[in-house]
RNA sequence: GCUGGGGUGGCGGAAUAGGUAUACGCGACGGACUUAAAAUCCGUUGAAGUAAUUCAUGCGGGUUCGAUUCCCGCCCUCAGCACCA
């Protein structure tokens, strides 16, 4: 029985990775000398959340990209620092906590513990002494030194505003966390709630982070994202004012030249000026449009209908003093510009839109251009004729109260979250002195250990502790409250990457000098999903500790890479839903971590999504074994022929630049032709084998090693170096050209290197088959030198 | 609507400073071994045709001796964003 099944998997895996996982541990030899000689590489994976649903097959795609990338980069001589860490605190633990009863502590601590030891089966070279947790209050106590720095320089700030609310999850979101309408964790609908909220002002870094992006090899796609989300719009901020009433209503917009178009105005249900601008006669349906409309969540105000209302009251165009009516409109947004606009129905979709519902005047005042916008023609007023990127300016200087604005879509970054599991914030309320920050000396500031009931109910549950809300004011020592908010884990993320370079330094983020030394990351990779969060948050986060001469360098991520996920089997998103999760722990127990790593990588393009298929990871099972099998045709005399130097100069050579490239699927394509190529020669050299392994050992380091072992290396395989190319003297000196008749492949002959025309031709012309086909008269032939020849008859 | 990707065999996918399209793998078919199956090994495999050859890289044009690759105009599809004036 057990003789068969070693028969069918062909080596026996689990002997030889559980031996070698042992043996590493022991040696601790993934560990990084932080102040090693070498050459350093930083190479990140984006560190995740230990669910409780544990790890699948799809996590690991990602974290194998980076660890062949981290192996090919120590053969290189690097010294790589590859560490990972826990996204601990957050919903995603203290829902399961909530669930299963159990407490987030213990839940922490055991799903790490199931996600570490499936990444060890897998072989990942992550160094564990650099292991962080951001539950730990090693590491939250300077998430709230961060914040205390923040608070210091005015960049974090209590606001009462209305917010994103989720009604499931019983806290606030970010405009980040809140795309769509939708809860990003479980895609309730948002509500809009006015409350007291700790915002970051990440508004102030906006120009900055649209500016150092641009530097940044970041895929264009995400760098766009980005662009948009931040949303950055150049235009003009004109008064209108209202006629026989002492107001003015400020607009913005970007079209000035479209100003004799204006037929209207119109005005967010939220704005101030309402009450001013409603005459008697209009106040009752105000009124109850208003009251209607202003408990609405986004999302239901985010449709094609433009509903509206009008006040009764008319402005006045200042560049030619006509009338207009004010309206009050459902789709102009109070946080955005002025809450209003000028309402230019012939060249604005929504103004359009709106002024056909409510029987609104429509002027046409350009001839647009569709391809571009500014060559499209002034057709009415004093500038008739002129384009409109001749015209803008005039038109400004012309407008009275014209001054020129830039409006940004980005909103300040709200930190604070009405539930436990997270980083207290670290301030305190003195009945005498009002809002203090903790005394830096005095953090961490501990989350409580005695709130059993931290299920959410919107009421922050910290506040249930006496113990944790009752203090002292540490400026004037009188009794005091503590702060009973905690902090969004985007603020934990924002700087994580920082930690890992000085992870148990007890009294700074980290030492300076090392830190300035080992950043920026050189690599990141992680999930496209974190574009307009995580990732901007983090640049924004190193660009404030730049301007306090913490840090050294303005940007975290130098390089960034996407991963793409892996689909279930049956081609839909893996879930427990459908049934058709394939976790880390089958896998690696199934085929063997080996087996795994290589068919996640030879799937497809690393960045594009794939579908799991049990059939196609036979293949690399099979791959495997023919690899195990290659001990077998060791050659005796260790004489390499012409052809085994050949072959594995070229595996080593497109293997190195494809994993450069991140092309990992076509490295693994070279791997096969080269076993293919070896056993066409029926045998291979030890040291050339050696060389196989080791370009093949960063994918598969547990078979890789096994082997090095077996055939008499002492040292373990990761301790080598990358094979160099092996110069051989082999003059080529003919070459194989294809023939080409009226631009159509007709054949392929072997000509000298350098060939004439004429000579080549000589050879075409005794060339049986194809001399056949030119009979008739040639009338131009095209040869391009040691590369392919086409007559033209 | 906007932004960024993609459309190549039965399937996953190779190949773009224009030069033998379909590498590598999966699957399928045929064969060897086996009492048999699995595993393994050896062939074949874009389509049509006995063959010469013809037709095939989403569709329609163009440039070129030659186009998957470059240009123009479409169609389809995936992802993200979307009342931002």
């Amino acid at each position: 029985m057990l003789i068969s099944l070693y028969m069918n998997t062909g080596y026996d895996f689990k002997k030889i990775e559980s031996k070698w996982k042992n043996i590493w541990d022991k040696e601790d030899i993934y560990k990084t000398d932080i102040k090693s000689k070498k050459e350093k590489y930083y190479i990140l994976d984006m560190f995740p959340y230990p669910s409780g649903s544990g790890l699948h097959v799809g996590h690991l795609k990602g974290y194998v990209g980076t660890d062949v990338y981290s192996r090919y980069k120590r053969l290189k001589g690097f010294e790589v620092l590859h560490p990972m860490g826990w996204d601990a605190f957050g919903l995603p633990t203290e829902n399961f906590a909530i669930k299963t009863g159990k407490d987030p502590y213990i839940v922490t601590e055991e799903n790490v513990l199931e996600f570490k030891k499936e990444l060890i089966n897998a072989g990942i070279s992550f160094d564990w002494n650099r292991e962080i947790n951001t539950s730990n209050s090693n590491y939250y106590k300077f998430t709230q030194l961060l914040f205390l720095k923040l608070y210091k320089k005015g960049l974090a700030e209590k606001k009462r505003a209305s917010v994103n609310w989720c009604p499931s999850c019983k806290t606030v979101l970010s405009n980040e966390q809140s795309i769509g309408g939708v809860c990003e964790r479980c895609d309730s609908k948002v509500e809009i709630k006015v409350i007291d909220q700790w915002y970051f002002k990440i508004t102030k870094y906006i120009e900055r982070l649209l500016e150092d992006s641009k530097d940044l090899q970041w895929p264009i796609s995400t760098k766009k994202m980005q662009e948009k989300w931040m949303g950055k719009s150049e235009g003009v901020e004109i008064s209108f004012k209202i006629d026989n009433k002492d107001i003015d209503i400020k607009i913005f917009t970007t079209k000035p030249e479209t100003i004799y178009g204006v037929t209207f105005i119109v005005i967010a249900p939220e704005s101030p000026l309402i009450n001013q601008l409603t005459d008697k006669e209009h106040k009752d349906i105000v009124d109850k449009y208003i009251k209607n409309i202003t408990p609405q969540s986004e999302i239901d105000r985010k449709k094609d209908v433009k509903t509206g209302v009008f006040t009764g009251s008319f402005a006045i165009n200042p560049i030619n003093n006509e009338k207009i009516p004010v309206w009050i409109a459902d789709y102009v947004l109070m946080e955005y510009g002025t809450g209003g606009g000028m309402g230019v129905p012939a060249h604005d979709k929504r103004d359009l839109l709106f002024a056909k519902k409510h029987n609104l005047k429509i002027e046409y005042v350009i001839q647009e251009n569709k391809s571009d916008y500014k060559k499209s023609e002034i057709i009415i007023g004093p500038y008739k004729g002129q384009l409109v990127n001749d015209a803008r300016e005039k038109i400004i200087n012309d407008t009275p109260s014209a001054i020129k604005k830039t409006e940004y879509k980005l909103r300040d970054w709200s930190i604070s979250r009405e539930r436990f599991w997270g980083a207290p914030i670290p301030i305190i309320y003195c009945k005498h002195c009002g809002e203090i920050p903790v005394n830096e000396e005095d953090l961490p500031v501990l989350l409580p250990t005695d709130i059993k009931d931290y299920a959410p109910t919107g009421i922050p549950p910290l506040s249930k502790s006496e113990k944790f809300m009752n203090t002292k004011c540490p400026k004037c020592g009188e009794n005091a409250m503590r702060e009973a908010k905690t902090m969004d884990t985007f603020v934990d993320s924002s700087w994580y990457y920082l930690r890992y370079i000085d992870p148990k330094n007890k009294k700074e983020i980290g030492n300076k000098e090392d830190i300035n030394r080992w950043m920026n990351v050189d690599l990141y990779v992680g999930g496209s999903e974190h574009a307009v969060g995580h990732l901007l948050y983090s640049r924004f986060i190193t660009k404030f500790l730049y301007d306090q001469k913490e840090v050294n360098f303005k940007e975290p991520f130098k390089k960034l890479k996407h991963v793409g996920l892996i689909y279930g089997e049956d081609k839909r998103k893996m879930s427990k839903r459908w049934g058709n999760v394939v976790t880390a722990k089958f896998a690696l127990e199934e085929y063997g971590a080996d087996t795994v790593r290589i068919y996640e990588l030879f799937m497809g393009p690393f960045e594009q999504y794939a579908f799991w298929d049990t059939q196609s990871i036979m293949g690399i099972k099979r791959f495997l074994t023919r690899v195990w099998e290659l001990q077998k045709i060791i050659s005796l005399n260790n004489i390499p022929s012409d052809s085994e130097i050949i072959a594995t100069n070229t595996l080593i050579k497109n293997v190195d630049e494809y994993i450069e490239k991140g092309k990992y699927n076509l490295s693994v394509s070279e791997f096969m032709k080269y076993i293919n190529k070896i056993e066409d020669i029926g045998s291979i050299t030890n040291e050339n084998l050696k060389k196989f392994l080791i370009v093949l050992s960063p994918y598969a380091p547990f078979i890789t090693e096994e082997i090095y072992y077996n055939i008499g290396e002492e040292e373990s395989i990761q301790k080598t170096l990358w094979p160099k190319i092996q110069k051989i003297n082999i003059k080529e000196t003919h070459i194989k050209i294809p023939v080409q008749i009226n631009g159509k492949f007709r054949g392929e002959i072997y000509i000298k290197i350098d060939s004439s025309q004429e000579e080549v031709m000589d050879i075409v012309k005794k060339d049986t088959n194809l001399s056949k086909k030119i009979d008739t008269k040639i009338k131009k032939i095209i040869y391009i030198k040691n590369k392919i020849i086409n007559i033209i008859k």
